[in-house]
DNA sequence: CAGTGGTCTAGACCACAAT
DNA sequence: TTGTGGTCTAGACCACTGC
């Protein structure tokens, strides 16, 4: 392939770039699951090296857009799937979109406030909280990973409920008849850490949506603090904004 | 640097990892703005190439911890900036959140609505429609870069106005009698394009947060259709939501 | 086993900042 | 001019898949 060098010199765009969007030209009408051109023919086809065809194949990775199977090969990935943002369990989010969902309990213990989760839940520090870690699936893949913190002494005997029922927000409804009506939610981008990773089936480094939800009862009481590292390559949110709402 | 071969082995931890949490060690105390080593000094004392520590450094600049000035050096960064996601203008956005923000008016022209634009406008496809594309800019630094679309037929003479006024939803109230009273929010992760890049002063394929807002009238008529550009490593931002909004 | 993606290296050359 | 970050190269070696 010929790269004019003015060209580049021009426009500023990386030659990379250039890599990337001959791939999206490429699979720009090819059906989900379509092999794609291996990392050693893509050098040779496009007169590069094999990190630049990597910077552009990861960045679509990283998009959404691909999907590489190490020792198999790099395909064109499912489109990204919407998302509710709202206040309901993740357990009601699930059934009514349509979805089957599913959650693997990590881990659940008790440990002591640091500073940030103290002030949250309005506890000193040290004191006593819960530490829940839980894998979200939807249809059997990894979604997110969700620590949710609470304090102990508001919900005794909270973990054992915990692991016959699943869903937290059923047992703090049923349990302590404690309900969330109001939340703060904070949305930012992170990058997968290795452990992150490898529960939610990605790279180290991967693009994460990463969303904190902290949740208040009909008092103004904090319920939880949570966060949730969300697969940025596979999920879209959705949320509804009213006019009258405004702060 | 003695790095154990069964270290890494075990915890299945890239080395640039193991880089990224070393720097993320130092540069845990320091205050914003303190030089960090250069790239060859870090590859000398950590024993490893340019190339990982290129990546771990890359990671954290994507992650707001570090900045990089190009021939100069990199520094610790200032902490992100929370910014609410609300229905109200940039404008009034701004002034309450006490910073200093402005606008660059980066075009404002007529074109046709393709096929995703016309569905979202009501349209028919090749309708005409504006393309309005602005820099906005917190402490005279990029925040954002917007694209917003409008019908042309349902507010005429938009573009004039907009140039002196420069608020839209002014303007939308002012000259036509039009408020958005509820808006669908999209939110994902993007890369920045060079453009973005370039706009925003970023590095091409930097982490973005992409917002998509869909607004609508008291009777339901979609107004405008948005979508924001923002800098995924300066930004993070906040909604507040109530259960009783549930759908 | 051959072929794929995953990580890492050593080094070249460029663009830009500071002096 | 010197030193910084920015891009790109050619290649080694590993881990994994699938024949």
């Amino acid at each position: 392939m010929v790269v004019v060098a003015s060209e580049r010199a021009a426009s500023r765009e990386p030659k990379y770039y250039l890599v990337k969007r001959h791939l999206l030209d490429l699979i720009a009408a090819l059906p989900p699951g379509t092999l794609v051109p291996t990392e050693r023919v893509l050098t040779v086809e496009l007169g590069t090296s094999r990190t630049t065809v990597r910077r552009a194949l990861s960045e679509l990775v990283g998009e959404g857009r691909l999907v590489r199977r190490h020792g198999s090969g790099t395909y064109v990935a499912e489109p990204k799937i919407t998302w509710p943002l709202q206040m309901t369990s993740f357990t009601e989010q699930a059934s009514a979109s349509g979805y089957s969902t599913s959650t693997r309990l990590l881990e659940a213990t008790r440990t002591r406030a640091d500073e940030g989760i103290a002030a949250r839940l309005g506890l000193r520090v040290g004191a006593s909280t819960y530490f829940i870690e839980r894998l979200r699936l939807v249809d059997d893949t990894p979604m997110a990973v969700e620590t949710s913190h609470l304090s102990a002494a508001r919900f005794p005997g909270l973990i054992p409920e915990l692991r016959k029922k699943s869903s937290l927000y059923g047992v703090l409804a049923e349990n302590y008849g404690v309900q969330p009506v109001e939340a703060e939610e904070t949305i930012e981008t992170a990058s997968a850490s290795p452990r992150e990773a490898d529960l939610l089936g990605v790279d180290t480094g991967s693009p994460i949506l990463l969303l904190g939800r902290h949740s208040f009862d009909v008092d103004g009481q904090p319920i939880e603090y949570v966060r949730s590292w969300y697969r940025g390559d596979r999920y879209t949110f959705v949320a509804r904004l009213s006019a009258h709402r405004q702060e």
